[in-house]
DNA sequence: ACGTACACGTGAATC
DNA sequence: TGATTCACGTGTACG
């Protein structure tokens, strides 16, 4: 074992690799003189740190090509110091002991390189034949023939697979916006001066650099005879693979980014600058739902919007309460608006001490829209709703102390907070009863216009509850949920149409729906006369 | 070179493999006596075709493991045959010549495997460690110690990453549903029977697992004291993010299907076994902007029948509105609010860094109300009309982000704060436009109406006001007072009443008055019909 | 045999 | 630093 022993290590670390020299695209072999590297702006051999190209010298003086050193890296002197080497050699003197520890590293000392190699037509072609020669590594002392030895290769450069084939990249600007784009950015800097930083990819560089050149005169020194025709076929193949798979994984990508085109911009998808594409997916999923309730709804409503139009030509007006009940009533499964009620919460704290020690409670309803944002239920209309719903059904007895609402982001619906100020007969215990009475109270004015089974539902379930209204406070103890309905013009107060759950066991859950409860409002908002007049 | 020369090359061309030995995950390695391979099932060596075994048993010559054929490799027996390798060194007798032949060929000659390697915790924590060691391949004499070598690296199959550190795969069903469930396929045979074409496969695998064997030989010979400690971390690191990405596919994946099961059963996507994830894309988009535009026209046909119904049923009901109408005109003086609008405060920053970095501006409306706090005039009252004010006047351009009220204390009225997010065709300076274009219309909808003295002056106001509209923007650099009444029931919206201020010097205040502009709104909320219900 | 599609592990970049 | 996402080349299966 001598020194080019570990050099073959090297070389076979690269050679097999997943991105190795093989099938690398961005620095292609330019059919010019400078192998390897272009001179396009100012290419890698700028960004090639000191110590790198320390590390480069030594190994193309391990391989005995430093007779010719410019003409490998792009003219940058060969300074003679072999710093990392000599430091992966510390420890033992042994070649492959240094040699084994140099894959080692994820980080660091992986010498792959996706981003540098020849044109894939050249080189996989090529160098694919031969790609296990430098385990070998029998004729180290390899002379400036190397650039000879690749120039029958460039041939294989011209393009074969439409312009997917602008792979040697001579032909691709590094701007460019035609498919392969994404292959450009390895063209140039890897990054924005940022010097220093790229000290080990420029080191990965070299060394793909150096292990395809070895590979290439290995090729040309005296194997190339025998494999350049057996193994060339199988080397197109890979080839087209490679590129069957980057057109692939391109056309996947510009359809996430279509699909993301058409997704509203509600979400952080698109404040983010990278796309997460299970996010696309998700949301895609979301809206798509969404649109299909919205698009049920919008048709179930047009239907009844043309009965009702074909109704009001035959009859008189007195059917228009009717119409318009059981129109609502057939609705009332959509533009749910989920109000979660919290009496006393730690939020509420701060407002009452700004309120002033009174003897009134807080309350907090947690208003959260459960519909998909859309323009007829938007966060204004819901609050609308809501304390229009409150003003109706509690009346004086709570006033509006503050409010909060957020927008909706990340596939949530907007939420609204509103913090009440209750006045002493309206304490939580009370509010609950103060909604049932509302409730039974809407609903003997309701069953007066119109009755629907569902009216006649939920007055069974109110009776059930009006006779624990005696002693018990049971019905405290549950969640009740409930729909209130109402239009704007209908003077007749809100329709509370649903029913009250069954009561469940009144003590286990007493102390926790003591404070809080939920309550499900129905909420439409007609706004469309109204929005008519702007 | 020797014979391990060659071998050697091989070693290499797995250890830097993509799916080499580092991080397979199929056949882990068992706790039990049958390093690398389970006997579940018929396992692989039941498929292990008779060249294959010819293969992998002159590899194990090769590397002097011969002794233990049966342990290496599941009990196949050794026939001693080296048909394929023979074939691989024809040609020429150079070891190395061979070796370079061997990943040249795409489909047959790759040794990488992804379905066979020990369990990553085992073998990627160790293995990785020194994976370039076999380069130097010092000791090609290796005994049964392998199986031995290979024990302590058990256990690191401890599982320590939830459910998806099943990689030991010894605990996953093969047929399990959950997360990695893809990966079990790897488990059993690679295939129903289908003798004969599992060949390579098989080669590829026994190529892995002795290139791996190799490894841990290495590994525990001689390297495995100074490799251990160092390298152990990043090892750690790599299956971390292997399994990382493994659960990120899974999601990744999980997200497609779920995506395909939204999309109607209406193309190939669904006839096809396989998934073709660009199709699903694609068709997301199609459906969606599909689900769109139905959307939006049905939303056109629902609003122009229900235009066509509040035509039909305005007539019937005009003399509500006369009537109303001068009712409240003869109270406009009182219940006044005055609503002050500023755009780009201070505290608007929070809230709009707390909603997205959007092109919308937010706009702080602060209402106070200037009547003394009555009953009928309460906070919630000054809020909702307010509220709805902004909803007939500004429609879907704003809305409520946030919103703040304070009662009335020490002879102060009653405040609320309003903070408002504007559309981007809402800017201060076209809302401003807005709030005039609004009073314009509803000026001449409300002259209709009634007409007072207020109202005739307002109207030559803005009459002035309107020659501005079409060139100038100087109306922007004023201030404009204007009063808005309306009652709910009034479907004729708000009337402003009261004019715009005269237009001063348009220079000097511009600056200030692009930043707050006041508006006075003359809210009247009639809630007494609401009211009488509670 | 050929083309397409997917899963995989990995390096790099970003947060 | 650690977690997460993406691009990449490759192996493999299916038509």
């Amino acid at each position: 074992m001598d020194s080019s022993s570990w050099i073959h290590g090297y070389t076979n670390a690269n050679a097999a690799g997943n991105n190795g020299f093989m099938c690398g695209y961005s620095a292609s072999c330019s059919p010019a003189g400078e192998y390897y590297f272009q001179d396009r702006e100012q290419q890698q051999q700028l960004l090639v740190s000191s110590q790198m190209q320390h590390h480069l010298n030594q190994i193309s003086m391990h391989m005995s090509m430093d007779d010719e050193p410019a003409a490998v890296y792009g003219g940058a002197p060969s300074n003679g110091a072999r710093s990392m080497v000599d430091d992966l050699l510390i420890g033992s003197s042994s070649a492959h002991h240094a040699a084994s520890s140099f894959p080692s590293s994820s980080s660091s000392s992986s010498f792959r390189s996706p981003s540098v190699s020849c044109s894939p037509e050249s080189c996989v072609a090529h160098v694919l034949a031969v790609p296990a020669a430098a385990t070998g590594f029998q004729y180290p002392e390899v002379s400036s023939q190397a650039p000879l030895c690749l120039a029958p290769l460039l041939p294989y450069e011209a393009p074969q697979h439409g312009h997917y084939t602008g792979l040697p990249l001579t032909e691709l600007p590094a701007t460019g916006g035609g498919a392969f784009r994404r292959y450009a950015r390895h063209l140039g800097p890897r990054r924005p001066p940022k010097p220093g930083a790229c000290g080990q990819r420029m080191f990965k560089t070299a060394m793909s650099v150096l292990a395809k050149m070895n590979m290439a005169m290995k090729c040309s020194r005296q194997y190339y005879y025998q494999q350049a025709v057996s193994a060339a076929p199988p080397a197109g193949n890979q080839l087209q693979h490679m590129i069957s798979e980057r057109k692939r994984r391109e056309k996947l990508n510009d359809s996430f980014v279509a699909l993301k085109a058409v997704l509203p911009p509600g979400s952080k998808v698109w404040y983010s600058t990278r796309t997460n594409k299970t996010s696309i997916l998700i949301r895609a999923r979301e809206y798509v739902k969404s649109l299909e309730s919205k698009l049920s709804e919008l048709e179930e409503k047009n239907r009844a919007l043309e009965a009702q139009l074909a109704s009001r030509t035959a009859v008189a007006k007195d059917e228009d309460y009717e119409t318009a009940a059981t129109d609502q009533a057939s609705e009332k499964a959509q533009d749910l608006v989920e109000i979660e009620v919290t009496s006393g919460g730690a939020g509420a704290a701060a407002a009452e001490a700004e309120a002033g020690e009174e003897s009134t409670e807080t309350c907090t309803l947690n208003v959260a829209v459960t519909t998909p944002p859309s323009r007829a239920m938007s966060t204004t209309d819901v609050v609308l709703r809501t304390l229009q719903c409150l003003r109706e059904q509690i009346g004086d007895g709570a006033s509006l102390v503050a409010m909060s609402t957020s927008a909706a982001s990340g596939g949530r619906p907007p939420r609204a907070n509103l913090t009440l100020q209750l006045k002493e007969e309206m304490r939580p215990k009370s509010l609950h009863e103060t909604w049932r009475r509302t409730i039974v109270m809407t609903m003997a004015e309701a069953r007066t216009v119109a009755t629907t089974a569902s009216l006649d539902e939920y007055y069974d379930r109110a009776n059930c509850t009006e006779e624990e209204e005696d002693g018990t406070t049971v019905d405290d103890a549950e969640e009740k949920r409930m729909t209130a309905e109402g239009r704007w013009e209908d003077k007749a107060a809100a329709k509370v149409v649903a029913g009250a759950l069954p009561p469940g066991p009144s003590s286990d859950a007493a102390a926790l729906a003591l404070q809080r409860r939920t309550i499900i409002i129905t909420s439409r908002c007609c706004f469309e006369e109204v929005s008519s007049v702007v």
